[in-house]
DNA sequence: AATCAATTCGTGTGCGCACACAAAGGTACA
DNA sequence: TGTACCTTTGTGTGCGCACACGAATTGATT
């Protein structure tokens, strides 16, 4: 008797307790029509005290579904970052392969107004089960995202969030708090309270993103309430013109000889950290963000201190997770994912590389 | 034509492609017995060419196959750490729930000698399909491993390693390494090369765990190579005498007045940084290892400036996966993983409770 | 040529579920 | 009472796979 085993209820134990047929249990299960009430509330009821709980796989194979996930991110060439997150979202896609999940990624250029809304719209029209974006401004994104509201499509959003626009869920990190994190560790670093520059990237006229103002407000922050009288300096870099980023440096070092400490709120430490290296001045302390091989490269050879990592392999991985559940699962997902905010320094780089996994001899 | 649509290869696929039957091809592709040479050189040669990647939820759902999991951990009492471990176990265990998955957690005392031993005698009696234990010495850990291999059943080492002992894979962190990136921390608190003292917990004249020492090696290698203008003192506390330590502390501080910084290679620097609290003491500069409820209050309060994380509870939910992965997909597994070793302060802590996922609003 | 055993292979059934279809029951009206 | 129609319910088939069983083929032996 196979019944007895105390395993794992089907919908035949279900159909069996209830007195009617498996055909009569999906329908109650599925809240498809063609039920009486009495035999409604019989089931329902026996659902709920036996704890149903289906067969997730055996439900797959047999419905035979095929669900088709989009993502819009922003155009990146050669941007380490984005790569890793479509590393992360290709890496669960796959192991979800025989859910028959398939995945579009397609991109909008994030500093030409108009071209978010534009590539919503292709987006809209491949006709997606589930969508993850990375948005733009809240005027820029809000088009599409209430027609995906309208069509009643899930959408995620992933890298920075805008609450009024209620996405499925949120996976990033805490742009504020990295700052004023930062500025707990920089702070150490400035002996004496030493002055700091913080080096930015502008473009147009303004800074370059969202996560990089947040952050340095975070950083002001903490500096503001723990240890004022270290004085703050800025240094702009442009985006357009990378080629007078090494004679603004050399500009702004020979104005302030006396300053030894900075940090980036951008992903490009490295812009600082080699040109050190090229002028072989040693000792300057330089915190920055994510593990691009060119930070990386920094950090091994000391021109970079600290990094500040945001997981991007993880956050892909988690939106597509996210989306799993949410979708075929049918489970709840939490609102708001904030990834850690982890520090990396030379000691410790090794075990976040390759995924946090590790094959060789330490 | 559904056979058209390019979606995944099924073992039919094969079949019809090889001009065999269905049942010819199960057979080569579970290595039974029964199939002439010529079919079965056929068979491997389509699948190779089409790249056959079996359903393993079909696969799962019809082979009906139970999965007896047993692990083996030193017994604890409300230690957080060992808790968030078996949590993570069990959430993955869960997560697999529809693959008839069980799991056996069984205890021993790591204080006493032959403990390990006598628990693997009754662990191997429960029959499992693999393994996960927190290895006791070499000597102790030797001769379960030893019929587990005889037996052919797959182990996982968790916590610590022997490589010795050659376990399916490794889940834990690098203790020398953790020490040395401890020191590179504590090293930029302890502003003019002030002293530091070193708590450690004793047990019957001995440290109390190998993890200690390694991470107190690591650590001074690291003052060694790059401050040795640090002096190091020791403070040992005892396993069996809880009821000193106030004392201890007492009686050192009191000789010593002038040290202002402190690190623990034990999880327990929360009776530091509760002693600080309750006579009052202000500024002492103090490091320690993992999240336990009592830790996190300290560091809340500022009693504990930085707290390094092993993540259990991913640690615990890995070693599932891993044998999932191993037993049910033969995937191939990493030999060695290494969590990564993060720093923890007040102002990141929220983003590492709760398994790395906030619910609410930041 | 007949018998038997061993080898090699194909078919059928079921895993838990979704869904199409058919059957049964009920109601209204002629 | 019969017919048409709607509501409610049960049954059958297939998803991709594992495995038991039995059929076909071959070779050896009498």
């Amino acid at each position: 008797m196979r019944e007895n085993k105390s395993e794992r209820i089907r919908i035949k134990d279900i159909a069996i307790k209830a007195g009617v047929s498996v055909g009569t249990v999906d329908r109650v299960i599925h809240g498809r029509s063609g039920v009486s009430e009495s035999s409604k509330k019989k089931v329902e009821e026996i659902l709920k005290q036996m704890n149903y709980q289906p067969n997730m796989y055996a439900s797959a194979l047999a419905s035979n579904k095929k669900y088709n996930l989009a993502c819009l991110l922003p155009i990146h060439t050669q941007e380490d970052y984005w790569i890793d997150i479509e590393a992360g979202m290709e890496h669960a896609v796959s192991t979800y392969k025989d859910f028959n999940i398939r995945l579009n990624i397609m991109y909008y250029d994030q500093y030409e107004s108009g071209a978010f809304a534009e590539a919503g719209k292709k987006m809209l029209e491949s006709n997606p089960d589930g969508v993850i974006m990375a948005p733009s401004s809240e005027d820029e994104t809000k088009s599409t995202t209430l027609q995906l509201q309208e069509r009643n499509i899930p959408f995620i959003f992933i890298d920075s969030n805008i609450r009024s626009l209620n996405p499925l869920s949120f996976y990033g990190q805490s742009s504020h708090s990295s700052g004023y994190f930062a500025a707990r560790i920089l702070s150490l670093m400035a002996e004496h309270n030493e002055p700091v520059v913080i080096f930015r990237l502008i473009y147009g006229g303004r800074l370059g993103s969202n996560q990089q103002r947040n952050r340095e407000e975070g950083f002001r922050e903490y500096i503001k309430n723990n240890c004022p009288g270290i004085k703050l300096y800025e240094l702009d870099f442009y985006v357009k013109n990378p080629e007078n980023n090494e004679r603004i440096m050399e500009e702004f070092f020979a104005k302030h000889p006396e300053i030894n400490c900075g940090i980036t709120f951008n992903s490009k430490a490295y812009i600082i950290g080699e040109y050190m290296q090229k002028i072989n001045r040693k000792g300057f302390k330089l915190m920055g963000y994510d593990l691009l091989r060119r930070n990386v490269k920094c950090l091994k050879a000391g021109t970079i201190d600290f990094i500040i990592a945001q997981q991007p392999t993880e956050q892909g991985q988690s939106c597509i997770e996210c989306l799993f559940e949410h979708l075929i699962l049918k489970k709840e997902v939490k609102p708001y994912n904030y990834m850690p905010i982890t520090l990396i320094s030379r000691e410790n780089i090794d075990f976040y590389l390759d995924a946090h996994v590790r094959t060789n001899n330490i």
